[in-house]
DNA sequence: GGGGAGAGATGCCGC
DNA sequence: GCGGCATTTCTCCCC
């Protein structure tokens, strides 16, 4: 291929590149490239095969053929430009509010499709915290016996508590929920809102328990040593409930293992 | 078309994903879908016009139009099966490790690719936490005048403390990073450093200061509290210095504005 | 593999 | 916009 034909395939890639921005199509691209990225901080990601997807909302994301997360990236409302300077093709994304700037060299690309995409839906989920806190707040009992509810997140003023109630003695109770396994951190924020709590109404004493299915070790000593308790709640198991009534997930005859 | 035609295009497209995945190739795929996920929690996502990425590590990306962070998605070492069920098209996956299924129902595919990707680069990043702790370490005075280094992370044995001093009347003093406006987990971080500290060298009283460009009001007063200070530090300036030196990032003329 | 903490975290909701 | 916080957080490092 000559060297003007080669440049002529760029310029045919630019324009369709730039008609699907235009356009507000969301595009694909599969390209050998190099990432620069200069911003919140400053990357530099050396040569590699990787996909680069541009959404109609100004969002930019270089996904390398492993991981979760993308290793580059651009927020929405990015402006990006596919442009040759010095024989070179780039994609230059920048976000003014943000003051980020990302150039990403393409070596080579592997293909690239762009097409509009009509997506208005929401994510329904069950199962997180909240509804954990729910529960608790449905039945405090799970927690600790003779349980009185209060009140729930912003229902009282005291700021982010989870589920806030009285015990049988009549003692106010914080109760911070955790899906997860208990740690530092989910108990020194126990710790606040207890002293936040005690410091707004004036009280000598306000209990706190962690409410969740496990907590690291450490976490379990700091917890004692403050005076707070832990109680094991499981969350929603919703798990199971789906499995039992849609026998179409899992059980897998035919697997092509990716171990 | 006829309805065999259509069975044979989706055993066709059936075949060539199973090939791909076989030979671990990075799958792309726009279509028309309906999400369904069940394992850490539960979710359903409604029809809508989406891209799925299937990456050789086994992980899977559900993408909508818009936004950064992936709608759906799988971890790595996930298997995949491209199925046919009661006339409709799936794509099943699941985690038997992590215990996790997630089905996406294809209603229509627009297009797809497939394709090896080669990359084993990683990212190279300046300008997080641990430069600034290294700034401050190597220059504590940015922080107070008369402060002695003692040590920098694991260097001392005291846990995750990013930088460890002597102020001028010979008091140990924690200092805490954090690369943007601090709030009340790096306050509540301080004080839990400060106070292990206290136990484990058995002294009366240890400084905390909070390093950071900026602090929210509200844990500006908790850290009042517990008597420790803030010192206004600004992590450093990586982005003038490339601006200046690599004048090919930002100053765009032809924007496709994506506001 | 668990523990701990940062992240260019993202996203959500409240004010 | 800022504040506060959960997240199917993800990722990294160290033990």
């Amino acid at each position: 291929m000559s060297k003007k034909e080669g440049l002529d395939k760029k310029e045919q890639f630019i324009a369709e590149m730039a008609a699907a921005l235009q356009r507000r199509e969301t595009i694909v691209v599969g390209a050998d490239c190099e990432v620069m990225y200069s911003g919140r901080a400053e990357t530099l990601l050396p040569p590699g095969e990787r996909l680069i997807m541009i959404k109609e909302d100004g969002t930019l994301l270089v996904h390398q053929p492993h991981g979760s997360a993308p290793i580059n990236y651009m927020k929405e409302s990015s402006s990006h430009r596919f442009v040759v300077e010095n024989d070179n093709l780039y994609i230059k994304s920048q976000n003014q509010v943000l003051h980020e700037y990302l150039d990403i060299l393409l070596a080579k690309v592997h293909f690239f499709h762009s097409a509009k995409l009509s997506d208005g839906q929401k994510l329904q989920l069950t199962g997180n915290e909240k509804d954990m806190a729910n529960m608790i707040a449905a039945n405090p009992a799970i927690v600790e016996e003779g349980l009185k509810l209060v009140g729930q997140e912003e229902q009282t003023k005291y700021g982010f508590i989870d589920v806030l109630c009285y015990d049988a003695q009549g003692l106010l109770v914080v109760i911070e929920c955790k899906r997860y396994k208990a740690d530092f951190q989910a108990v020194s924020q126990l710790r606040r809102y207890v002293e936040r709590l005690k410091g707004m109404k004036g009280l000598a004493r306000v209990r706190g328990i962690l409410a969740a299915p496990a907590i690291t070790t450490n976490a379990a000593k700091m917890l004692h040593d403050f005076g707070f308790s832990f109680a094991i709640v499981q969350a929603p198991k919703y798990k199971e409930r789906l499995r039992k009534s849609q026998k179409s997930l899992g059980e897998f005859e035919n697997n092509v293992e990716n171990d």
